[in-house]
RNA sequence: GUGAGCGUAGCUCAGCUGGUAGAGCAUCGGUCUGUGGCACCGAGGGUCGCGGGUUCAAACCCCGUCGCUCACCCCA
């Protein structure tokens, strides 16, 4: 007995459909561009890794790694994980492969699927999408990480994303850190009584991330609390004022956040984020930072880094919901044939056009003429290409612009030709 | 893991205090055998998420269940 059976998309995991895929495409064509044009170079990176390297980087008591890790364990008993995020997969490629021989830093950016076990909502899906971007070497100059948010602010002025802001933060060291998270933690246990039941618990777990509650009554008791731009050492104090004159000297506009704290345990130092308007209440499109310990952590010698990951699936829905969306090429030519006899003609000068780069319907059976044409109009073609008897015999070929209706009689070379300067022109 | 809201045609939805299902759009065909968008006519498409209960009768009421969405947690 044959189950009938509606097959679904897994919770959280989606389709992306033409023509929001197209969208997708151009805004992954619009990083690459960019971040090439900062001489950043593609990996292609694993989509799986030993758990424990994930483990080991962000940080076994995170979230990510304790309960949202799709961890499983492979044929021979080794425990293999899908990658919630690249940065550790960068930064193991980086070792193993010897990249610190390379000359100057290295700079690589990933395109691809991470995965994390939560509870889908908008712009959050167990199967996601980040562009990420990373620096490794041995210099941590505060020009790096300028370069790194200049080249952020960048695609995202290109990929028309309105009303977004740029958050940046300073969380210190591994000397200075420790001893603010103290003396957060001692004013944290003063209030402990005013302040909700997360918070409570973050007291032990991770005092920085009280600072980030939203709750609207913690917000006066979080107001005076110690800052960490008070507690810096004087070397990250120092790191985070040049960061600042390099913003500056590159005119890029951006708040100095001290609430931000990252919830990875790997960085260090410079913190950011970068927030949109209209995506609900995940609103974080790009979050990253220093990690200046991370690379020795994974066994490699002392390396400074810092990398930031663009969460795709809102960047495209701010793109969306702010209205910018860029149109995109559509169907350049629809070969409206009329007959058996003419045919072997289409087919012809389909492919001719095709091999201009120029997209084109070829119908794969005899219709009617009328039909045909309607068939272009709701298929969007920019041009009909007419071929019927008369013009296979004269061999002048009839192009009808849908638009306007505008139709003009034009030989196979004039034909290719017009329409070849038409699509450069059209940047279709 | 917690909470709330919602499940009727491919999509957006209507369906009154219970009387065995509808519209618009979309799709396909026709009016229309060399000129699309318009109009008109017609067709296909639904075990009303699923299961149980109440009732003479359930899309509607009750219980359960599954799914989706949004929010919390956390994060891109």
């Amino acid at each position: 007995m044959t189950e009938k059976r509606q097959f679904r998309a897994i919770k959280g995991t989606r389709d992306i459909l033409p023509p929001d895929s197209s969208l997708w495409n151009w805004f992954e064509r619009a990083a690459r561009e960019v971040f090439e044009s900062y001489n950043f170079r593609e990996i292609r990176l694993p989509i799986f890794e030993e758990t424990d390297l994930f483990a080991r980087s962000i940080g076994a008591d995170t979230d990510v790694v304790g309960k949202e890790m799709y961890t499983f364990e492979d044929r021979d008993e080794s425990s293999i994980s899908l990658r919630p995020e690249a940065t550790a997969s960068v930064v193991r490629a980086y070792i193993e492969h010897g990249m610190h021989t390379l000359p100057g830093n290295v700079k690589l950016y990933y395109i691809g699927p991470m995965f994390r076990r939560e509870r889908p909502q908008k712009g959050r899906y167990r199967q996601f999408y980040q562009i990420g971007a990373e620096v490794l070497g041995q210099s941590d100059a505060p020009a790096i990480d300028a370069e790194v948010l200049e080249m952020l602010v960048v695609l995202f002025k290109r990929a028309g994303l309105a009303l977004i802001t740029l958050s940046v933060n300073s969380i210190g060291c591994k000397q200075c850190r420790p001893k603010y998270v103290e003396v957060l933690r001692q004013e944290l246990l003063k209030v402990k009584d005013k302040l909700g039941a997360d918070s409570q618990r973050r007291i032990e777990t991770n005092p920085l991330r009280v600072l980030d509650s939203k709750l609207p009554e913690e917000q006066p008791i979080i107001e005076t609390l110690p800052r960490i731009s008070d507690h810096l050492c004087a070397a990250c104090r120092q790191h985070f004022s040049e960061l600042k004159d390099e913003l500056n000297l590159r005119g890029i506009a951006y708040e100095e956040n001290w609430r931000l704290v990252r919830g990875l345990d790997y960085y260090t130092r410079t913190t950011f984020e970068v927030t949109a308007e209209g995506l609900g209440s995940q609103n974080a499109v790009c979050g990253g930072g220093r990690y200046d310990g991370l690379v020795e952590l994974l066994g490699g010698h002392p390396t400074k880094g810092i990398g930031f990951a663009i969460g795709s699936d809102r960047a495209i829905l701010s793109i969306q919901e702010g209205g910018q969306a860029p149109k995109m090429p559509g169907l350049g030519v629809f070969v409206a044939w009329m007959s058996a006899a003419t045919y072997p003609a289409a087919v012809r000068i389909a492919r001719k056009l095709r091999e201009c780069g120029i997209a084109v319907e070829l119908p794969p059976e005899a219709m009617k003429f009328k039909k045909s044409l309607g068939l272009a109009d709701k298929l969007g073609a920019r041009y009909a290409l007419i071929i019927g008897e008369d013009e296979v015999t004269s061999g002048t070929y009839t192009l009808k612009r849908l638009a306007d209706a505008e139709q003009k009689k034009l030989n196979e070379n004039d034909l290719l030709e017009y329409l070849e300067s038409e699509r450069r022109g059209s940047g279709a």
